[in-house]
DNA sequence: ACTTTGACTATAA
DNA sequence: GTTATAGCCAAAG
């Protein structure tokens, strides 16, 4: 019998990326930085983003449309389909955004700490 | 095992 | 508003 180096409790960090993302509720959006402090990592929100880079890797498949930087910027509209796919995807939410910026940052904000139960 | 990377953040100028 | 720099850290090559 031999020990898995992943324990069943223990998923990878990306994994735990992808858990908090599908967290989100609709029309909502987080942040980087956010996502890591609720994983207890702090300082490695670049390493949320690296997740997101390969979050369609995953399933289900992981919102990122609704993961954005700290000031609201869609840092990561490169990497959908089209530059305006992640535009339109939370538009289609009904979350404003104007020169790649979200309207409204402070009010859609949706911190995982406040609802997420650790 | 080492180096590079990266969808971030904070600070400074 | 911008650009530059540093810190940060896990995954990929």
């Amino acid at each position: 019998m031999q020990m898995t180096t992943i324990k069943p409790n223990e998923q990878p960090f990306f994994e735990q990326v992808y858990a908090v993302v599908r967290l989100i509720p609709y029309g909502r959006i987080t942040t980087y930085g956010a996502i890591a402090r609720c994983l207890g990592a702090g300082n490695s929100s670049r390493m949320v983003g690296w997740a997101m880079n390969y979050s369609h890797t995953q399933a289900p498949p992981v919102p990122a449309h609704r993961v954005v930087n700290r000031v609201g910027i869609l840092t990561g509209k490169h990497h959908f389909g089209s530059l305006t796919a992640m535009q339109e995807a939370l538009e289609a939410e009904g979350i404003q955004v104007v020169n790649d910026r979200v309207q409204d940052f402070d009010r859609l904000f949706w911190d995982p700490a406040q609802e997420l139960v650790l």
